[in-house]
DNA sequence: TCTGGGGTCCTAGGACCC
DNA sequence: TCTGGGGTCCTAGGACCC
């Protein structure tokens, strides 16, 4: 027996949802997102696959994506609904024989098993996710997580695809790195200035360059990710989280000191609230502001993790007259609270920007 | 066309200390 | 007059992921 790892994705798991209770949708253009009126600052959640034939695709605004797919049914998002049908599929897996689980999203996570035939533990997985949850889902097989996470959009929908080291090279290494999971366009375009374009490349890169662009941890990753390297090991220990905030983006700017000091009290009392369901101490904050247009600030300032709630907020008072600049309209507030970390949370031994 | 909201981690550079 | 070397802590900003 060898272990293997599985991500199993979730296909258009959003979409698939909502078209379960009200199947009258099936086989329509379906886009999910803001609270469901195209006129307002929003951005695309999911696109059924119909919406996408017409180059909807998520984190487009919603204004956009309902001028491409005109007919296109937009819905807003239901939280609560995709978090009860996420819960639904990640039991489903747990309890799968032997199987380890690590949950990455609502709609995916690594699964590991130790059996022969990883083909069949997808069917398996599959099924089992089917006929409990009535959502399709695709599954990559890999040797690393890496390697599996990849594997999945060969899969997709409904398949099954397997890449290790035997195939990574003809799989991938024809292809561009952005297509790497960790690769964005801004990291793709600094590996295109090393004469870098392709997967391929990438893998037989010289060290140096590497790290000399992007420091001596991300250097060597980037090389790690170009050979489909890196960690197997499907970790299903409980997360601590680092903290929490949130975001508002303003229908109408916020303009008046008085907006955006009450705007600001919402988002610290939210942001409070979910720490305080972890009781760990604020130990720093964060302050994003985007000031139309489009120019984003974000500062941090530690506070004393002796601190209690209306000192938190006296300290948020405090920070946001020294930082946000008077008379500039306001088109998003955002708080962040880290908190203490228990001692026994440990640091990543690989970078994994974006959180695995 | 004009960019949500919730996260994670990395790097650079200044301040400060010995 | 002119500026070592190593370390830690802190803030700002960047990048990526779902």
């Amino acid at each position: 027996m060898a272990s293997w790892v599985l991500h199993v994705d979730l296909d258009q798991f959003i979409a698939a949802v909502e078209v379960l209770r009200r199947p009258e949708l099936e086989g329509l253009p379906v886009i999910v997102g803001g609270r469901g009126d195209p006129t307002e600052r929003a951005v695309v959640s999911t696109a059924s696959y119909e919406a996408r034939a017409f180059g909807v695709g998520s984190g487009m605004p919603l204004r956009i994506a309902a001028r491409k797919a005109p007919d296109a049914v937009i819905l807003p998002v239901d939280h609560d609904a995709y978090t009860e049908a996420s819960v639904a599929v990640m039991s489903t897996l747990r309890a799968q024989p032997g199987a380890t689980v690590q949950v990455l999203g609502w709609d995916e996570a690594f699964v590991g098993v130790d059996v022969d035939d990883p083909e069949a533990s997808a069917r398996a997985m599959q099924r089992a996710v089917l006929d409990r949850t009535r959502l399709h889902c695709s599954v990559g097989i890999g040797d690393t997580l890496v390697r599996a996470k990849i594997a999945t959009g060969f899969g997709k929908p409904q398949g099954v695809f397997r890449l290790t080291a035997e195939n990574w090279l003809e799989v991938m290494g024809h292809r561009p790195t952005i297509e790497l999971w960790g690769v964005g366009s801004k990291v793709s375009k600094r590996l295109g200035t090393l004469g870098i374009a392709t997967v391929a490349e990438l893998a037989a890169a010289e060290l140096e360059p590497l790290i000399a662009e992007f420091g001596p941890r991300m250097g060597a990753w980037y090389r790690e990710l170009g050979r489909g390297e890196g960690g197997s090991v499907v970790d299903d220990s409980e997360r601590v989280a680092r903290g929490h905030s949130r975001e508002t983006t303003y229908q109408h700017d916020l303009v008046e000191a008085a907006e955006v000091e009450a705007a600001l009290r919402v988002l610290a009392e939210a942001v409070l609230d979910d720490v305080a369901a972890e009781g760990r101490p604020v130990m720093r904050l964060t302050l994003k502001v985007r000031y139309a247009p489009f120019l984003t600030k974000t500062f941090s300032r530690k506070v004393p993790t002796t601190a209690d709630r209306e000192e938190v907020l006296a300290h948020v008072r405090r920070f946001a007259a020294d930082r946000i600049e008077p008379a500039r309209p306001i088109r998003l507030l955002g708080l962040r609270a880290e908190m203490e970390m228990p001692d026994d949370a440990r640091e990543s031994e690989t970078p994994t920007r974006g959180g695995w």
